[in-house]
RNA sequence: GCCCAGGUAGUGUAGUGGCCUAUCAUGUCGGCCUGUCACGCCGACGACUCGGAUUCGAAUUCCGACCUGGGCGCCA
Protein backbone atom coordinates (compact mmCIF):
# COMPACT_ATOMS: atom_id res chain seq x y z
CA UNK A 1 0.00 0.00 0.00
CA UNK A 2 1.39 3.16 -1.33
CA UNK A 3 1.70 6.06 1.75
CA UNK A 4 3.14 9.66 1.10
CA UNK A 5 6.62 10.67 1.58
CA UNK A 6 5.39 12.93 4.26
CA UNK A 7 3.84 10.05 6.50
CA UNK A 8 7.41 7.59 6.27
CA UNK A 9 8.47 9.10 9.93
CA UNK A 10 11.77 7.27 11.72
CA UNK A 11 8.87 5.02 13.33
CA UNK A 12 7.78 2.91 10.83
CA UNK A 13 9.36 -0.75 10.11
CA UNK A 14 8.54 -0.71 6.29
CA UNK A 15 6.92 1.78 3.56
CA UNK A 16 5.78 1.77 0.16
CA UNK A 17 6.07 4.55 -2.09
CA UNK A 18 5.92 5.85 -5.32
CA UNK A 19 7.30 9.01 -6.84
CA UNK A 20 9.55 10.60 -9.29
CA UNK A 21 13.50 10.36 -9.02
CA UNK A 22 14.80 13.66 -7.85
CA UNK A 23 18.78 12.73 -8.28
CA UNK A 24 21.04 9.60 -7.68
CA UNK A 25 23.73 9.71 -5.97
CA UNK A 26 26.04 6.96 -6.60
CA UNK A 27 28.68 6.30 -4.04
CA UNK A 28 30.16 3.23 -5.45
CA UNK A 29 29.32 0.74 -2.86
CA UNK A 30 26.22 2.89 -1.36
CA UNK A 31 24.02 4.63 -3.66
CA UNK A 32 21.43 7.49 -2.43
CA UNK A 33 18.27 7.99 -4.66
CA UNK A 34 16.05 10.86 -4.17
CA UNK A 35 12.40 9.95 -4.52
CA UNK A 36 10.03 13.13 -4.71
CA UNK A 37 6.16 13.08 -4.33
CA UNK A 38 3.65 16.03 -4.13
CA UNK A 39 4.66 15.92 -0.26
CA UNK A 40 8.42 15.70 0.13
CA UNK A 41 11.69 14.25 -0.83
CA UNK A 42 13.11 10.62 0.74
CA UNK A 43 16.34 9.03 0.54
CA UNK A 44 16.36 6.04 -0.39
CA UNK A 45 19.73 4.23 0.70
CA UNK A 46 21.02 1.39 -1.52
CA UNK A 47 24.45 -0.36 0.26
CA UNK A 48 25.77 -2.81 -2.35
CA UNK A 49 26.65 -5.51 0.82
CA UNK A 50 22.76 -5.98 2.06
CA UNK A 51 20.48 -5.13 -1.27
CA UNK A 52 20.27 -7.62 -4.30
CA UNK A 53 22.19 -6.67 -7.12
CA UNK A 54 19.27 -6.38 -9.90
CA UNK A 55 18.28 -3.84 -7.38
CA UNK A 56 21.40 -2.18 -7.35
CA UNK A 57 21.55 -2.33 -11.09
CA UNK A 58 18.51 -0.64 -11.77
CA UNK A 59 19.03 2.27 -9.27
CA UNK A 60 21.88 2.95 -11.74
CA UNK A 61 19.97 2.88 -14.60
CA UNK A 62 17.16 4.46 -13.61
CA UNK A 63 17.09 8.02 -14.96
CA UNK A 64 15.69 11.55 -13.64
CA UNK A 65 11.95 12.28 -12.91
CA UNK A 66 11.61 8.72 -13.98
CA UNK A 67 8.24 7.36 -12.11
CA UNK A 68 9.27 4.44 -9.59
CA UNK A 69 7.84 2.32 -6.99
CA UNK A 70 10.00 1.63 -4.17
CA UNK A 71 9.36 -1.04 -1.01
CA UNK A 72 11.68 -1.42 1.34
CA UNK A 73 12.19 -1.21 5.32
CA UNK A 74 12.75 2.05 7.34
CA UNK A 75 15.51 2.52 8.70
CA UNK A 76 15.82 6.40 11.30
CA UNK A 77 19.24 7.36 10.83
CA UNK A 78 20.19 11.30 11.75
CA UNK A 79 22.13 11.47 8.80
CA UNK A 80 19.44 11.14 6.46
CA UNK A 81 17.13 14.17 5.30
CA UNK A 82 14.20 13.81 7.51
CA UNK A 83 16.10 11.54 10.15
CA UNK A 84 14.54 8.09 8.12
CA UNK A 85 15.68 6.40 4.94
CA UNK A 86 14.44 3.11 2.91
CA UNK A 87 16.31 0.54 2.35
CA UNK A 88 14.96 -1.24 -0.49
CA UNK A 89 13.89 -4.83 -1.24
CA UNK A 90 11.29 -3.82 -4.04
CA UNK A 91 12.32 -1.16 -6.83
CA UNK A 92 10.07 -1.22 -10.52
CA UNK A 93 10.47 1.77 -12.50
CA UNK A 94 6.71 2.15 -13.65
CA UNK A 95 7.54 4.86 -15.99
CA UNK A 96 10.61 6.16 -17.25
CA UNK A 97 11.40 9.59 -18.04
CA UNK A 98 13.50 10.35 -21.29
CA UNK A 99 16.94 12.30 -20.67
CA UNK A 100 17.78 14.76 -21.53
CA UNK A 101 15.15 17.27 -19.64
CA UNK A 102 13.90 20.27 -21.24
CA UNK A 103 14.81 22.11 -17.74
CA UNK A 104 16.63 21.11 -14.32
CA UNK A 105 13.47 20.00 -11.97
CA UNK A 106 16.29 19.84 -9.02
CA UNK A 107 17.21 23.27 -9.70
CA UNK A 108 20.88 23.48 -9.86
CA UNK A 109 20.46 25.57 -12.75
CA UNK A 110 18.11 27.94 -13.43
CA UNK A 111 15.64 28.21 -16.22
CA UNK A 112 13.97 31.05 -17.94
CA UNK A 113 10.64 31.37 -17.21
CA UNK A 114 9.24 31.18 -21.12
CA UNK A 115 11.41 27.91 -21.07
CA UNK A 116 9.34 26.58 -18.27
CA UNK A 117 5.95 27.85 -19.55
CA UNK A 118 6.67 25.50 -22.24
CA UNK A 119 7.46 22.69 -19.96
CA UNK A 120 4.88 23.83 -17.46
CA UNK A 121 4.28 19.93 -16.15
CA UNK A 122 8.09 20.06 -15.24
CA UNK A 123 8.30 23.35 -13.78
CA UNK A 124 5.39 22.45 -11.56
CA UNK A 125 7.02 19.26 -10.47
CA UNK A 126 9.42 22.17 -8.73
CA UNK A 127 8.71 21.90 -5.01
CA UNK A 128 8.52 26.05 -4.87
CA UNK A 129 6.39 26.22 -8.07
CA UNK A 130 4.33 23.72 -7.21
CA UNK A 131 4.29 25.49 -3.49
CA UNK A 132 2.24 28.74 -5.28
CA UNK A 133 -0.49 26.85 -6.67
CA UNK A 134 -1.19 24.71 -3.76
CA UNK A 135 -1.70 28.59 -1.59
CA UNK A 136 -3.79 29.17 -5.02
CA UNK A 137 -6.03 26.60 -3.93
CA UNK A 138 -6.15 27.47 -0.62
CA UNK A 139 -7.22 31.30 -1.60
CA UNK A 140 -9.57 29.96 -3.56
CA UNK A 141 -11.18 27.45 -0.59
CA UNK A 142 -10.78 30.57 1.96
CA UNK A 143 -12.87 32.60 -0.58
CA UNK A 144 -15.08 30.41 -1.32
CA UNK A 145 -15.69 29.53 2.67
CA UNK A 146 -16.17 33.39 3.52
CA UNK A 147 -18.22 34.08 1.20
CA UNK A 148 -20.36 31.32 1.56
CA UNK A 149 -20.26 31.97 5.34
CA UNK A 150 -21.72 35.30 4.80
CA UNK A 151 -24.93 33.73 3.09
CA UNK A 152 -23.56 34.82 -0.76
CA UNK A 153 -24.59 32.92 -3.67
CA UNK A 154 -22.32 31.41 -5.92
CA UNK A 155 -23.32 31.82 -9.55
CA UNK A 156 -22.26 31.65 -13.17
CA UNK A 157 -22.41 33.67 -15.77
CA UNK A 158 -21.68 33.46 -19.74
CA UNK A 159 -18.09 33.43 -20.95
CA UNK A 160 -19.36 34.28 -24.53
CA UNK A 161 -21.58 38.09 -25.06
CA UNK A 162 -22.76 40.20 -27.55
CA UNK A 163 -21.38 43.11 -26.06
CA UNK A 164 -18.73 45.04 -24.68
CA UNK A 165 -19.14 45.92 -20.64
CA UNK A 166 -18.06 49.43 -20.32
CA UNK A 167 -16.10 50.44 -23.52
CA UNK A 168 -12.65 50.56 -23.28
CA UNK A 169 -10.86 47.49 -23.26
CA UNK A 170 -10.31 45.55 -26.46
CA UNK A 171 -12.42 42.29 -26.70
CA UNK A 172 -11.23 38.94 -28.33
CA UNK A 173 -14.10 38.49 -30.90
CA UNK A 174 -15.15 34.64 -32.10
CA UNK A 175 -17.51 32.93 -34.64
CA UNK A 176 -20.45 32.25 -32.60
CA UNK A 177 -22.77 30.80 -36.06
CA UNK A 178 -23.46 33.33 -38.07
CA UNK A 179 -23.58 35.85 -35.22
CA UNK A 180 -20.92 38.71 -34.00
CA UNK A 181 -19.69 37.53 -30.63
CA UNK A 182 -16.94 38.24 -27.94
CA UNK A 183 -15.03 36.42 -24.66
CA UNK A 184 -16.30 38.56 -22.06
CA UNK A 185 -14.22 40.85 -20.10
CA UNK A 186 -16.21 41.46 -16.51
CA UNK A 187 -19.27 39.39 -15.27
CA UNK A 188 -20.44 42.75 -14.35
CA UNK A 189 -23.36 43.15 -15.98
CA UNK A 190 -24.48 39.44 -15.85
CA UNK A 191 -23.78 40.01 -11.89
CA UNK A 192 -25.57 43.11 -11.22
CA UNK A 193 -28.98 41.68 -13.30
CA UNK A 194 -29.11 38.70 -10.46
CA UNK A 195 -29.63 41.46 -8.23
CA UNK A 196 -32.20 42.43 -10.45
CA UNK A 197 -33.72 38.97 -9.83
CA UNK A 198 -33.47 39.07 -6.00
CA UNK A 199 -30.60 37.10 -5.36
CA UNK A 200 -29.19 40.19 -2.94
CA UNK A 201 -25.46 38.81 -2.61
CA UNK A 202 -23.85 36.82 -5.27
CA UNK A 203 -20.21 35.93 -6.40
CA UNK A 204 -18.69 34.07 -9.17
CA UNK A 205 -15.09 33.38 -9.62
CA UNK A 206 -14.82 32.87 -13.16
CA UNK A 207 -11.95 33.68 -16.02
CA UNK A 208 -11.91 37.34 -17.97
CA UNK A 209 -10.69 37.96 -21.43
CA UNK A 210 -8.79 41.02 -22.03
CA UNK A 211 -7.34 41.65 -25.95
CA UNK A 212 -4.82 44.21 -24.56
CA UNK A 213 -1.48 44.11 -26.26
CA UNK A 214 0.13 44.57 -23.20
CA UNK A 215 3.20 43.05 -22.44
CA UNK A 216 4.04 43.42 -18.76
CA UNK A 217 4.42 41.85 -15.75
CA UNK A 218 1.43 42.57 -14.36
CA UNK A 219 -1.23 41.84 -17.67
CA UNK A 220 -2.49 39.13 -18.61
CA UNK A 221 -4.89 38.46 -21.43
CA UNK A 222 -7.13 35.77 -19.39
CA UNK A 223 -7.13 36.39 -16.03
CA UNK A 224 -9.57 34.84 -12.81
CA UNK A 225 -11.83 37.44 -11.52
CA UNK A 226 -13.17 37.24 -8.03
CA UNK A 227 -16.43 39.28 -9.12
CA UNK A 228 -18.87 39.88 -5.95
CA UNK A 229 -22.12 42.13 -6.10
CA UNK A 230 -24.29 42.91 -3.14
CA UNK A 231 -28.23 44.31 -2.70
CA UNK A 232 -29.11 47.22 -0.37
CA UNK A 233 -25.52 47.76 -0.03
CA UNK A 234 -23.01 50.70 -0.36
CA UNK A 235 -19.75 51.13 -0.90
CA UNK A 236 -18.32 51.09 2.40
CA UNK A 237 -20.20 47.86 3.10
CA UNK A 238 -18.49 46.00 -0.15
CA UNK A 239 -15.27 47.35 0.82
CA UNK A 240 -15.52 45.74 4.72
CA UNK A 241 -16.42 42.78 3.18
CA UNK A 242 -13.33 43.17 1.10
CA UNK A 243 -10.70 43.69 3.22
CA UNK A 244 -12.25 41.42 5.75
CA UNK A 245 -11.94 38.60 2.35
CA UNK A 246 -8.57 39.34 2.02
CA UNK A 247 -7.52 39.10 5.79
CA UNK A 248 -9.16 35.95 6.05
CA UNK A 249 -7.48 34.48 3.26
CA UNK A 250 -3.91 35.07 4.26
CA UNK A 251 -4.81 34.17 8.07
CA UNK A 252 -6.06 30.81 5.83
CA UNK A 253 -2.92 30.33 4.16
CA UNK A 254 -0.76 31.23 7.57
CA UNK A 255 -2.52 28.36 9.43
CA UNK A 256 -2.54 26.08 5.96
CA UNK A 257 0.17 26.09 3.84
CA UNK A 258 3.23 26.26 6.37
CA UNK A 259 5.45 23.98 4.47
CA UNK A 260 4.58 25.51 1.10
CA UNK A 261 5.22 28.65 2.68
CA UNK A 262 8.62 27.17 3.82
CA UNK A 263 9.29 25.95 0.21
CA UNK A 264 9.19 28.95 -1.32
CA UNK A 265 11.50 30.66 1.27
CA UNK A 266 9.76 34.08 1.22
CA UNK A 267 11.45 36.59 3.30
CA UNK A 268 8.10 37.44 5.10
CA UNK A 269 4.82 36.78 5.25
CA UNK A 270 2.30 38.84 7.18
CA UNK A 271 -1.52 39.25 7.85
CA UNK A 272 -2.08 42.45 6.51
CA UNK A 273 -3.82 45.16 9.42
CA UNK A 274 -7.49 46.40 8.39
CA UNK A 275 -9.33 48.61 8.56
CA UNK A 276 -7.28 49.56 5.41
CA UNK A 277 -6.72 53.41 5.24
CA UNK A 278 -9.67 54.82 2.70
CA UNK A 279 -7.69 57.74 0.44
CA UNK A 280 -9.59 59.96 -1.23
CA UNK A 281 -8.54 60.53 -4.78
CA UNK A 282 -7.83 63.95 -4.39
CA UNK A 283 -5.38 62.99 -1.62
CA UNK A 284 -3.67 60.41 -3.67
CA UNK A 285 -2.98 62.50 -6.50
CA UNK A 286 -1.73 65.20 -4.15
CA UNK A 287 1.30 62.68 -2.81
CA UNK A 288 1.68 61.52 -5.97
CA UNK A 289 1.96 65.15 -7.16
CA UNK A 290 4.61 65.50 -4.29
CA UNK A 291 6.62 62.55 -5.03
CA UNK A 292 7.08 62.19 -8.86
CA UNK A 293 8.30 64.60 -11.14
CA UNK A 294 5.52 63.77 -13.80
CA UNK A 295 2.61 66.46 -13.35
CA UNK A 296 -0.68 65.14 -12.53
CA UNK A 297 -3.50 67.19 -12.27
CA UNK A 298 -7.50 66.64 -10.52
CA UNK A 299 -9.27 64.12 -13.10
CA UNK A 300 -6.49 62.74 -14.67
CA UNK A 301 -5.93 58.68 -14.11
CA UNK A 302 -3.42 57.44 -11.68
CA UNK A 303 -0.41 55.83 -13.63
CA UNK A 304 2.22 53.76 -12.80
CA UNK A 305 5.00 56.23 -11.40
CA UNK A 306 1.76 57.77 -9.42
CA UNK A 307 0.82 54.93 -8.37
CA UNK A 308 4.12 53.70 -7.41
CA UNK A 309 4.63 56.75 -5.29
CA UNK A 310 1.40 56.38 -3.84
CA UNK A 311 2.15 53.01 -2.52
CA UNK A 312 5.22 53.69 -0.92
CA UNK A 313 3.57 56.77 0.89
CA UNK A 314 0.83 53.91 2.45
CA UNK A 315 3.31 51.49 2.63
CA UNK A 316 0.54 48.14 2.47
CA UNK A 317 -2.92 47.57 1.50
CA UNK A 318 -5.36 50.46 1.19
CA UNK A 319 -8.15 51.77 -0.74
CA UNK A 320 -8.65 54.82 -3.12
CA UNK A 321 -12.46 56.33 -2.72
CA UNK A 322 -14.09 59.26 -4.17
CA UNK A 323 -12.89 59.21 -7.94
CA UNK A 324 -14.07 61.84 -10.39
CA UNK A 325 -16.86 60.33 -12.19
CA UNK A 326 -15.42 61.22 -15.24
CA UNK A 327 -12.81 58.71 -15.14
CA UNK A 328 -14.36 55.54 -13.89
CA UNK A 329 -17.12 53.21 -16.04
CA UNK A 330 -21.02 54.38 -16.33
CA UNK A 331 -22.69 52.31 -14.00
CA UNK A 332 -20.46 54.01 -10.68
CA UNK A 333 -22.74 56.27 -8.28
CA UNK A 334 -22.55 59.20 -8.15
CA UNK A 335 -22.19 61.30 -4.72
CA UNK A 336 -25.49 63.42 -4.68
CA UNK A 337 -24.33 66.28 -3.00
CA UNK A 338 -21.59 66.67 -5.49
CA UNK A 339 -21.92 64.13 -8.82
CA UNK A 340 -18.32 65.30 -9.95
CA UNK A 341 -17.06 62.69 -7.80
CA UNK A 342 -18.67 58.95 -7.62
CA UNK A 343 -18.80 56.50 -4.85
CA UNK A 344 -16.26 54.05 -6.64
CA UNK A 345 -13.22 52.58 -5.19
CA UNK A 346 -10.10 50.56 -6.01
CA UNK A 347 -8.26 48.31 -3.57
CA UNK A 348 -4.69 48.80 -3.88
CA UNK A 349 -1.36 47.01 -3.00
CA UNK A 350 1.79 48.72 -3.17
CA UNK A 351 2.72 47.25 -5.89
CA UNK A 352 -0.30 47.57 -8.23
CA UNK A 353 -3.88 47.41 -8.09
CA UNK A 354 -6.18 44.47 -7.02
CA UNK A 355 -9.50 45.15 -7.19
CA UNK A 356 -12.25 48.04 -8.37
CA UNK A 357 -15.61 48.18 -6.93
CA UNK A 358 -18.24 51.00 -6.22
CA UNK A 359 -21.98 51.51 -5.39
CA UNK A 360 -23.52 51.02 -8.70
CA UNK A 361 -26.38 52.95 -10.41
CA UNK A 362 -29.89 51.77 -9.43
CA UNK A 363 -32.15 54.13 -11.36
CA UNK A 364 -32.38 53.70 -14.62
CA UNK A 365 -32.76 57.26 -16.22
CA UNK A 366 -29.41 58.04 -14.31
CA UNK A 367 -27.87 54.74 -15.81
CA UNK A 368 -29.15 55.66 -19.44
CA UNK A 369 -28.06 59.21 -18.92
CA UNK A 370 -24.15 57.61 -17.96
CA UNK A 371 -24.09 55.76 -20.49
CA UNK A 372 -24.84 58.38 -23.21
CA UNK A 373 -22.13 60.39 -21.69
CA UNK A 374 -19.25 57.93 -22.34
CA UNK A 375 -20.53 58.10 -25.60
CA UNK A 376 -22.09 54.51 -25.74
CA UNK A 377 -25.03 53.56 -26.87
CA UNK A 378 -27.55 52.46 -24.37
CA UNK A 379 -29.57 50.85 -27.42
CA UNK A 380 -26.73 47.80 -27.09
CA UNK A 381 -27.56 47.58 -23.62
CA UNK A 382 -30.92 46.84 -23.59
CA UNK A 383 -30.78 43.41 -22.12
CA UNK A 384 -28.57 44.94 -19.13
CA UNK A 385 -30.91 48.15 -18.74
CA UNK A 386 -33.92 46.53 -19.31
CA UNK A 387 -33.79 44.83 -15.44
CA UNK A 388 -33.61 48.29 -13.92
CA UNK A 389 -36.97 49.38 -15.70
CA UNK A 390 -38.80 46.61 -13.30
CA UNK A 391 -37.39 47.19 -9.75
CA UNK A 392 -33.55 47.23 -9.21
CA UNK A 393 -32.55 47.57 -5.62
CA UNK A 394 -29.52 49.87 -4.70
CA UNK A 395 -26.36 47.45 -4.55
CA UNK A 396 -22.85 47.71 -4.77
CA UNK A 397 -20.06 45.50 -5.81
CA UNK A 398 -16.39 44.88 -7.03
CA UNK A 399 -13.87 42.58 -8.85
CA UNK A 400 -11.11 41.47 -7.74
CA UNK A 401 -7.66 39.91 -9.75
CA UNK A 402 -7.00 36.26 -8.41
CA UNK A 403 -3.82 36.27 -9.81
CA UNK A 404 -2.94 39.62 -8.56
CA UNK A 405 -4.07 38.94 -5.02
CA UNK A 406 -1.30 36.11 -5.08
CA UNK A 407 1.06 37.45 -7.15
CA UNK A 408 0.92 40.22 -4.16
CA UNK A 409 0.43 37.66 -1.34
CA UNK A 410 3.59 35.66 -2.34
CA UNK A 411 5.68 38.13 -3.96
CA UNK A 412 6.25 36.83 -7.01
CA UNK A 413 8.15 38.81 -9.53
CA UNK A 414 5.56 38.28 -12.60
CA UNK A 415 2.02 37.48 -12.69
CA UNK A 416 2.75 34.33 -15.44
CA UNK A 417 3.97 32.40 -11.82
CA UNK A 418 0.21 33.16 -10.69
CA UNK A 419 -1.60 31.28 -13.19
CA UNK A 420 -0.36 27.44 -14.78
CA UNK A 421 -0.56 28.40 -18.45
CA UNK A 422 -0.86 31.97 -18.31
CA UNK A 423 -2.19 33.30 -22.14
CA UNK A 424 -0.32 36.17 -22.79
CA UNK A 425 0.43 38.66 -26.05
CA UNK A 426 2.68 35.80 -27.33
CA UNK A 427 1.55 32.51 -26.11
CA UNK A 428 -1.69 30.60 -26.53
CA UNK A 429 0.41 26.89 -25.89
CA UNK A 430 0.72 25.16 -23.61
C1' G B 1 -0.66 50.88 -29.80
C1' C B 2 4.34 53.41 -28.67
C1' C B 3 9.40 52.54 -26.92
C1' C B 4 13.75 49.69 -25.25
C1' A B 5 16.62 45.26 -24.74
C1' G B 6 17.88 40.43 -26.23
C1' G B 7 18.38 35.35 -29.19
C1' U B 8 25.44 30.97 -28.00
C1' A B 9 25.19 22.89 -26.29
C1' G B 10 19.07 19.87 -23.08
C1' U B 11 19.36 24.05 -19.23
C1' G B 12 21.73 28.65 -17.39
C1' U B 13 25.89 31.54 -19.01
C1' A B 14 31.16 33.98 -20.89
C1' G B 15 32.64 35.99 -25.26
C1' U B 16 32.04 43.57 -28.98
C1' G B 17 36.32 41.90 -35.86
C1' G B 18 41.65 37.47 -36.21
C1' C B 19 44.03 35.16 -29.63
C1' C B 20 37.01 30.92 -31.09
C1' U B 21 39.18 24.26 -33.14
C1' A B 22 33.75 29.25 -28.55
C1' U B 23 34.22 29.90 -21.65
C1' C B 24 32.22 28.06 -17.22
C1' A B 25 28.46 25.44 -14.63
C1' U B 26 24.78 21.86 -14.85
C1' G B 27 23.35 17.62 -17.76
C1' U B 28 24.28 13.02 -20.55
C1' C B 29 27.73 8.83 -21.41
C1' G B 30 32.15 5.95 -19.56
C1' G B 31 35.59 5.06 -15.32
C1' C B 32 36.79 5.34 -9.77
C1' C B 33 34.59 5.82 -4.94
C1' U B 34 30.35 2.76 1.52
C1' G B 35 27.11 8.14 4.35
C1' U B 36 25.99 11.50 0.15
C1' C B 37 22.69 15.63 1.00
C1' A B 38 24.44 21.32 -5.02
C1' C B 39 28.50 14.21 -3.22
C1' G B 40 33.68 14.24 -5.05
C1' C B 41 37.54 12.99 -8.72
C1' C B 42 39.18 11.58 -14.06
C1' G B 43 37.73 11.43 -19.26
C1' A B 44 34.28 12.16 -23.26
C1' C B 45 29.74 14.36 -25.69
C1' G B 46 26.97 18.54 -26.86
C1' A B 47 25.73 25.27 -29.18
C1' C B 48 26.68 30.73 -32.13
C1' U B 49 17.86 31.59 -34.46
C1' C B 50 17.27 32.11 -39.99
C1' G B 51 18.35 34.82 -44.68
C1' G B 52 21.18 38.58 -46.97
C1' A B 53 25.24 42.35 -46.83
C1' U B 54 30.17 44.51 -45.42
C1' U B 55 35.20 42.42 -44.80
C1' C B 56 41.12 39.04 -46.55
C1' G B 57 38.45 37.36 -42.06
C1' A B 58 31.85 37.78 -38.59
C1' A B 59 29.21 34.58 -32.58
C1' U B 60 30.88 39.79 -32.72
C1' U B 61 29.27 45.15 -37.63
C1' C B 62 24.88 46.40 -40.94
C1' C B 63 19.82 45.15 -43.17
C1' G B 64 15.49 42.02 -43.07
C1' A B 65 12.57 38.01 -41.02
C1' C B 66 11.18 35.04 -37.01
C1' C B 67 11.19 34.38 -31.75
C1' U B 68 11.66 36.26 -26.64
C1' G B 69 11.93 39.60 -22.32
C1' G B 70 10.78 44.36 -20.33
C1' G B 71 8.94 49.67 -19.85
C1' C B 72 4.74 52.94 -20.94
C1' G B 73 -0.41 53.48 -21.98
C1' C B 74 -4.90 50.77 -20.33
C1' C B 75 -6.58 47.71 -16.67
C1' A B 76 -7.91 43.00 -12.44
Amino acid sequence: MRIPVREVTPGCETAEICGFVHEVRDLGGLAFLLVRDRTGIIQVTVPKKKVAPHIIDAVRDVSRESVVRVKGTVRAIDKAPGGREIIPEVFEVISKSESPLPLDVAEKVPAELDTRLDSRFLDARRPRVAAVFHIRSAVAQAVHEYLFSAGFVNITTPKIVAAATEGGTELFPIAYFEKEAFLNQSPQLYKQMMIGAGFEKVFEIGPIFRAEEHNTTKHLNEATSIDLEMAFADQNTVMEILEDLIVSVYRKVEKDCGPFLEAMELDGFSVPKTPFPRLPYAEAIEIAGKKTDEPIRYGDDIGTAAEKAIGEEMGGHYFIVDWPTAIKPYYAMPYEDDPSICRAFDLMHPRMELSSGAQRVHQYDLLVAQIREKGLNPESFSFYLTPFRYGMPPHAGWGLGMERLVMTMLGLPNIREAVLFPRDRHRLVP
